[in-house]
DNA sequence: TCAGATACTGAACGCATGTACAGGATACTA
DNA sequence: TAGTATCCTGTACATGCGTTCAGTATCTGA
């Protein structure tokens, strides 16, 4: 399909740095179809944009009835990155193309991003309702904070993965990188008892 | 200076959208003079980021030559949007650049990414010994989740202006995003009294 | 069977790009 | 003042781009 392999190229190298003519070859048709089923590079970069859109829809619907369902499971906290990391394979061009779209992006990026910002809002508000978070003094503030850390290892994953030497959006990636978070998140940096001295790990 | 107006149009619009006739004509030149002094379009762009490079270093040497002085400020927890705000005018095209230099920037993103990631580890090792915060069960995540969650701001500065209505690096959305974030990492997202219901804000 | 829609190709076009180059202007040295 | 290096311009060229188009194959329905 002409639209899955601009979507894995886009992804990879981004839309502007990727012809017409390498989308065809790598489709295994000619340049001109490409522009004759999609009317120009722009119209099949709209189409790949919406069909994208699309299944994050569908992830963000399951998602947030999934933490109605079970409020105290740790990916209730709204992580997209787990999210993504479970209903997509982990050779999925989509990560790196939600990447794009909130980093390039123009009108796309702002729709996504503010559809993630009001996800994130309510996911607070919810925890806050269950007693199992506090929207803290100022809540719009901790909502955006909240969902940049999940978004940062998206647009960072391939750094992290250079320096931690695990992908985070891998099963084990994401369960090191989750249960940290979780420490963070529940008890804060301070340590347990500051007369007891760390355990120095690596 | 020809090389200004490179890094300002590189960190607007990225290095591959922009023609050396652009650059040429923001600086008030020919485009052959362009060639003449870099060499060529790669020669400027790497030219470029070794200014941007070198003034980050300068500016990171300072960052951890100031947490050692006074330990307790807010901002000596390593944060890098603190750092580009206090020493960058509003309008500079630094951090946008530094943001380029993470997402496209090939050999030159990864090294920043690794130094930032090794004075990530050095401000939370300095932390832990000044008894302010713990290393955590896994060090090294904790660090890279820290560095994270700057970068974030950096990474996402326009869309989070964007929600919040607030520059983040800006001086007042900086207080602002400073303040809660000290908040979640002094003692976590719970309520303080779980009992006791939060006020509504917003 | 046959007409018409649809899928598809390959060549061609205009255009913008990075770069090369020949030469003009300017400044510095002797 | 003459010579020379440096700064700088305008033109030109090859390349690759998105897009157009005429024409061919393949499928669809009556």
């Amino acid at each position: 399909m002409i639209r899955d392999e601009a979507l894995r190229l886009f992804a990879e190298r981004g839309a502007d740095a990727v012809t017409v003519r390498q989308i065809a070859a790598a489709a295994g048709v000619s340049a001109g179809l490409v522009v004759h089923h999609f009317g120009s590079k722009a119209g099949l970069l709209e189409a790949v944009d919406q069909h994208v859109l699309g299944l994050f829809d569908a992830m963000l619907a399951e998602l947030s009835a999934g933490s109605g369902a079970d409020p105290l499971a740790p990916e209730s906290s709204g992580s997209l990155a787990e999210a993504v990391t479970r209903h997509l394979p982990a050779d999925s061009p989509i990560p790196a193309y939600l990447r794009r779209l909130l980093l390039d992006g123009g009108d796309a990026g702002r729709q996504l991003f503010r559809r993630l910002f009001t996800a994130s809002q309510a996911a607070l508000d919810a925890l806050s309702a269950a007693g199992l978070a506090a929207r803290g003094p100022d809540p719009l503030v901790r909502a955006a904070f909240l969902m940049a850390n999940d978004l940062a290892v998206l647009l960072l994953r391939d750094h992290l993965a250079d320096v931690l030497g695990t992908d985070p959006l891998s099963t084990d990636g994401m369960t090191r990188w989750t249960a940290e978070v979780l420490t963070v998140y529940t008890a804060g940096l301070l340590p347990p008892h500051p007369t007891e001295p760390e355990e120095g790990i690596q």
